[in-house]
Formats: C-alpha cells, structure tokens, sequence
DNA sequence: CTGATTAGTTAGCAG
DNA sequence: CTGCTAACTAATCAG
C-alpha cells in the first residue's frame, strides 16, 4: 500500500512538485495559489490528490477512534470488576459481624430475660449464671461479653 | 467496489463461466477439474480470483467479528453495573440493619448494667427506667425493643 | 466541501 | 495454502 507514487509533474518547467504531505496539509487558498497555470485536466487530478490524501488520514483516525473505545471499554469493564469485588467483600464481612451481633444480642436478651422475669434468685446468682450463658453463645471469641460493638 | 465483472471467458468451447459464488464456494480438487485445458495464464487469473472473492469474505468477518466483541463488551459492562447496583442496595440495607441493631444492643446493655449493678432498686423499677431508654434509642420504630433481630 | 464510516482490495503475518 | 488483520481507496452519508 501507500505507493508513494512518483509525484507528478510532466510539463510546465515552473512546477514545484508538491509532496503528499505538502498537499494535504495547505489551505484551500494556498492550495489555489499553486494551481494558476495549471490544464483543467492537472487541476481536477490535483484536486483528486488531495481528497484521496485526505481521506488516508480520515481512515486513519477512524482505525484509531475504533482502538481507543475499544481500550476504553475494557478499562471500564475492569474497573466495574474490581468495584464489584470489594463490594462483595464489605458485604460478607458486613454478614458475619451482623450474624455476630446477633448473637451477642440473643445472648445478651436472655440474659435480661432471666433477670426480670426470675427476680427469685439473689443478683450475684444471676449474674454468674448469665455470664456462663453468653459464653456459650458468642462464637466470635470476643473477651467481654457485653463491650461495646465495634 | 464489486464491480461484478463481466465473467471472463474468452476462447475455449467448453468453458462452464463460473460465478463468482460458485468459484469461492469451490473446493480445491472440484477448482483443478475446471482448470483442465486452460492457459497457465488462465490459470493464474482464476485462481487469483479466487483468492481475491475468499479475502471479500475474510473482510466481512474480520468486521462481524469486530462489532460482536464491541457489542459483547457493552453487554458485559451493563452486566457489572447492574452487580454493582445490586451490590451497593445490600450493602445500604445491611449498613442500616446493623446500625440499628447497635442501637438496639446499646440500649439492652445499659439495662442489663442497671440490673446487674444497681441491685438497690426494686426490680419494678428498673425495668420501668429500661424501657423508657430504649425508646428513645430504637429509631427503627420497632414496636418490641427486645424482639428477635429479623 | 469536510470529515466519518463502510465495503472491497492488497500486503503481509501466522498457523 | 488458508484465514486474519492493518492500511489504503472509493463510495456514500451527515453536517
């Protein structure tokens, strides 16, 4: 591709041939100027350069527009992936502390429960029972039963 | 593009005038029958040909197959953010479920500290006191401050 | 007309 | 050789 034809210039001894990059990136109006004295026919052709060279460069940026989007959306795509990772894991951690303050909280209830509803025994009975209770319940090894969550 | 050119077959009698469809569709042994009795010339240009229609064909799916990748991307894409969605609802809900279960545990531990520490009240009392603490705490609107967490 | 996009062609690489 | 892809060209569309 890209043939690089051999630029053209037969007669007229005041041509400068004009290279492709020249040609495509001159002004309309410098573009005029460098046609004065040229055949209709020479214009038309030179006209035609320049649209073909053109058009080159419009393909050319197209191909890369395409590339680019295309990274573009594998970058995005990635980026959701690992957004959705660390959700997932605030969420299973969020789970277990939720099932864990569940317990502490059903521990805790009754403990309350035999507080108020067996005011039979003395306190320090009570308190001593309920404590071997929480124990048992709360599987998340956590040394003071009734801390503050964290 | 696709100029259709006219069927090329000059001399020779028994020439059958392949088709564009039909010569691509051609298998290599059923292509060598039909090449009997030509000029190697002949030869040339029709297998030229040939290969000229499979690269029409390799274009076409190189640009299906490029539309479908974009197209799988976006899809994918679409996928993630509805995850991600989802994802950042749960999370909300379970960040406003275990803030109100604190809530709730707070509360209970400071009555389970009044009775347990203050055994100088009667135990009508306390519980009476409790009560009005949790209330104020629990702004889940929970009607059973000491329900089972749902 | 200018710029973008599509389809066909060619060159060149990979298997 | 076959299939795929990048770059180029021409046609065509939109602004």
């Amino acid at each position: 591709m890209s043939p690089s034809r051999t630029v053209k210039r037969e007669a007229g001894e005041n041509a400068p041939a004009l290279s492709d990059d020249e040609l495509v990136a001159m002004s309309v109006r410098e573009l005029n100027q460098h046609l004065r004295g040229l055949t209709k026919e020479d214009v038309v052709r030179l006209k035609q350069r320049r649209r073909t060279l053109k058009n080159r460069g419009y393909a050319a940026s197209c191909r890369i527009k395409r590339v680019t989007q295309k990274e573009e959306l594998e970058r995005q795509k990635i980026e959701l992936q690992q957004e959705v990772d660390k959700l997932a894991r605030e969420n299973a951690s969020m789970r277990l502390e939720l099932d864990a303050l569940r317990a502490k909280y059903e521990a805790l209830q009754c403990f309350a429960r035999t507080v108020t509803h067996g005011p039979l025994s003395p306190g320090k009975v009570a308190t001593t029972s309920v404590i071997t209770i929480v124990k048992s319940a709360n599987y998340n090894s956590s040394p003071t039963p009734f801390s503050t969550p964290s």
